[in-house]
DNA sequence: TCATTGTAGTCAAAGGATTTGACTACTCGC
DNA sequence: GCGAGTAGTCAAATCCTTTGACTACAATGA
């Protein structure tokens, strides 16, 4: 037997509700994507109410590519080919969604004193600003998920999740 | 203490070797990132794995973008909106990729029989020998997570997962 | 020291993805 | 039937990403 497509009820193990199909008006639809799927359904849940986190408190200039690349930068400063690394983009379009970043306020380019070909993209005072916002959303977020999966169940994803980096990030 | 940031070996609780900062060469990186980062990080993986077996198997003119909503398909058919609502587009992305997808042959509409301005978007032979060759791909990179990570934390990682569904996809 | 090789970042053009707003055709409930 | 709502489309504008070529500086080793 499948375990995991059964759940206990009432001290016996029933199939769960979502293993049927739904919308059932002529078409059907299957149910639990793979793994991917369902990880890329949760982060795009919460970016957006990051986003709209944000766009509510002020920072409504960011696009979503400019959020997600900010959201990588820390204070100390970082030079592009290791952002672009570290957020799977391409120097180009790294290099272009940093620009609009400046433009707007959120970064500044400072040159790197260790070596004369790079610079430093450091986090302005509205980009900290924008981050500690952003910080508030996820918070929220990373509760919500505590409480609907339990502590326990909550800490064995982030661990597990943590984990997998090691075998599926390129950066580290 | 935050246990989380600590593991287990050989009988004692010991600091994460990933909770040091790295890439010291003038500038820091922070590790850990929020847990949705996280998911993202392991989905863009899958993901660039699975265009990149599409592509060595002739489904080359695949995008990511096409990809990815062709994924959420199933045979029996699907509408357009229902479509876009599951991927999280709006209507008129999901037509424009479907459209792209239809000039490809990977999928065919047909009028749906129970509502005179709906149609169906059916999966192609095309479509479904594609769909197959993703599946490999994804099959390989679960039983790879499921090594890494063991089945017992496999499994829980999956249904954490697929609980969170109910508050995260809008679409359930 | 100087030539070689490699790395950091930029420029520009092209194409892909997404949003916005407006629109037609059809359905459903009253 | 009539009004409100739904399924899908068209077109324009903007955003995002890739490709290829390029400049400037660094590191290596003969």
């Amino acid at each position: 037997m499948i375990k995991s497509l059964y759940y206990r009820v009432k001290g016996f193990l029933t199939p769960r509700p979502s293993s049927r199909a739904f919308r059932t008006n002529g078409e059907t639809v299957s149910d639990q994507p793979n793994t991917p799927t369902l990880m890329f359904v949760a982060h795009r849940h919460a970016e957006s109410r990051i986003l709209a986190h944000l766009a509510k408190h002020g920072f409504d200039d960011l696009t979503p590519a400019q959020a997600r690349v900010a959201a990588r930068l820390n204070p100390a400063g970082m030079r592009l080919t290791t952002l672009a690394e570290s957020a799977g983009l391409s120097k180009q379009t790294a290099a272009h969604l940093v620009s609009q970043l400046e433009r707007s306020g959120y970064i500044v380019r400072v040159p790197d004193e260790a070596d004369a070909r790079a610079k430093l993209i450091r986090v302005a005072a509205r980009g900290q600003a924008a981050q500690r916002c952003a910080r508030e959303m996820e918070a929220e977020i990373e509760s919500e998920w505590r409480d609907y999966l339990g502590p326990r169940r909550y800490t064995g994803l982030r661990e597990a999740l943590a984990e997998l980096r090691a075998i599926t990030d390129p950066y580290m």
